[in-house]
DNA sequence: CTCCCGATAT
DNA sequence: ATATCAGGAG
């Protein structure tokens, strides 16, 4: 039975993910900070493939905050139904849209502070954005890295505040961003929520759910 | 804590 | 049938 791992297994444990995932990157496809901030609000509850699948036609005709910000919320709420919990999303996509033009200049802001400005960005979504887009260091814990961290035994913790907190903590500031990409990679290609793939795993060596199973 | 929520995998 | 999917607000 394995206890947490300490820092200098965790960085281990990264090395052998980073070599099992040498293309790990954000898979929310954007060409611009303001498609990125879009398809994070979109992705909650969704999966990244729904969310690009939306976002590849929304983004032909709409790519800017000057074309959310008055749009009517009726047709914003039909082209984001298909991502689910859709009112919020069309809401808080529009909102951000207008708070961007009137708070931030027309930009979508750099920091993880101003971006939580934004009505529907919360720390999670803020730390996507501004670790992607603009090299912020930060490890945005949405339900894979909560998962697949405390799984392991990275940390233990049973919220996502405390996880990112002790994530920062075990893992050296400069890969953060990275590990963040990878925990996901991980968790939607082996230690996925139900019926993980424990055999196949390669660093199952460093799990203790793995002892357990 | 509950609510928002459609689409897919199990 | 139901758990889960790159959460956030009230």
């Amino acid at each position: 039975m394995k206890g947490i791992l300490s820092h200098d297994e965790a960085d281990k444990c990264l090395d052998v993910l980073e070599e099992t995932y040498p293309d790990a990157k954000c898979e929310l496809e954007h060409k611009s900070p303001f498609e990125l901030l879009v398809a994070t609000i979109l992705s909650a509850q969704c999966t990244d493939v729904r969310v690009n699948k939306v976002t590849e036609e929304m983004f032909k005709k709409y790519n800017k905050p000057e074309d959310f910000a008055n749009m009517d919320i009726k047709t914003l709420e039909g082209l984001v139904k298909e991502c689910g919990l859709y009112r919020n999303k069309a809401k808080n996509i529009k909102a951000s849209s207008n708070v961007i033009l009137e708070e931030f200049n027309g930009k979508v802001p750099e920091t993880i502070k101003d971006l939580m400005k934004l009505p529907g960005v919360g720390k999670k979504t803020a730390n996507v954005v501004a670790s992607t887009c603009f090299g912020v260091p930060a490890i945005a814990v949405d339900t894979h890295v909560f998962r697949v961290s405390n799984r392991i035994g990275f940390v233990s913790e049973n919220n996502v505040e405390k996880t990112e907190k002790a994530l920062e903590n075990k893992i050296d500031r400069d890969r953060w961003t990275k590990a963040h990409h990878l925990f996901i990679f991980h968790g939607r290609r082996c230690c996925t929520a139900r019926s993980p793939k424990c055999q196949a795993c390669p660093i199952k060596d460093f799990c203790r759910y793995y002892e357990e199973t």
